[in-house]
DNA sequence: CCGAATATACGACTTAATTCGTATGAACTA
DNA sequence: TAGTTCATACGAATTAAGTCGTATATTCGG
C-alpha cells in the first residue's frame, strides 16, 4: 500500500483534490480551468502539480489518451478526517469540542444544518 | 499594524504558541523541555524558530536579561478562527457545518461537553 | 579566578513546495 | 501540407521551513 499512511495532500494539492472530487473525472485542462476562477496561475503549474500529485499517489490518470484523464486516488471523506485530526491537535489541543464550539461559534448555519447536527448530537447523548 | 494580517504560523510555531498560550510567559529553555516531551529537536533549533517568530511578530520577547523570556503575540483564540476558516475552506469547501458533523462524528466528546454544545445549539436555533 | 554550563546570534545546509520556461510532438485547420 | 494550437515532459529557479554547528558571551560552582 502507498496512500494510507501519508495523507498529507499540501494546501495546493487540496485545491485540486478539490476539483477532482466534485467532477469526478477530469483532464489537467478542466482542473486549471477551474482553478483559475479563484486563483491566478500557469497551466503548466496546474500540470506540474498534477504530475507530482500522480506519482504521489493521490491522483491516478488514465494516460492512454493525448489528453491525460485524472481522478482522486484518496478518499474524499478519509483525508478530510485525516486533516482535520491534525488540526485539532495543533489547534485545540486535541479537543474537538473546542474545535465545534468555536466553529459554530464563529459562522452562521441554516437551520436546516442546525438540524442535523442536533439530531447528531441526539445520538451522541442518549448513547 | 504588523500582525492582524499575516497570522499564518507554521506547524512547528503553532507548537511553540501552543507552549506560550499555556504558560504565559516561558524561555526558550522552558519551550525546548516542554516540546521535547512529544518531540525530538535541537535546543538550538527551538532557540532559532522562536528568533524567527520574534522577527514575524508571532511572539513578544524582554530581553533585558541573559535569558529572555518569551509571550505569545497572537491572540489565542483569533489565531484558531483564524486557521479554521481556512481548513473550512480547504476542506470542506466553506462548509462550517460539514465540518462540525465530521469532528462530532469522529471525536468522542464527554457528557458534558455535549451538553455545551447543546447549549450553544439552541442559543443557534431560536436566534 | 578558572572551567563547565548555559544563553544568544548567525550562517549554512537540506528538503519540499511552487512556479514557470522551454522542448517536443500530436492534432486540427485553412 | 504548413502553421497554429494544445498536450505532456522536464529541468531549473525561487522561496520558505526546519535543522543544526559553531562562535561568542555570561554566569556559576568550587
Amino acid at each position: 500500500m502507498a496512500n494510507l499512511k501519508y495523507i498529507k495532500p499540501t494546501e495546493s494539492e487540496l485545491e485540486i483534490l478539490q476539483v477532482l472530487w466534485s467532477k469526478g473525472l477530469a483532464t489537467v485542462r478542466e482542473v486549471h480551468e477551474e482553478l483559475s476562477k479563484t486563483k491566478e496561475a500557469g497551466y503548466t503549474t496546474t500540470l506540474k502539480l498534477m504530475q507530482i500529485m500522480n506519482e504521489k499517489g493521490l491522483v491516478k490518470r488514465d494516460d492512454s489518451m493525448r489528453t491525460h484523464v485524472y481522478q482522486s486516488a484518496v478518499n474524499k471523506e478519509k483525508t478530510q478526517k485525516h486533516l482535520l485530526n491534525k488540526v485539532i491537535d495543533a489547534l485545540f489541543g486535541g479537543s474537538s469540542t473546542q474545535l465545534v464550539i468555536q466553529a459554530l461559534g464563529e459562522h452562521k448555519a441554516s437551520q436546516e444544518e442546525l438540524e442535523k447536527i442536533q439530531q447528531l448530537l441526539n445520538s451522541l447523548k442518549t448513547k
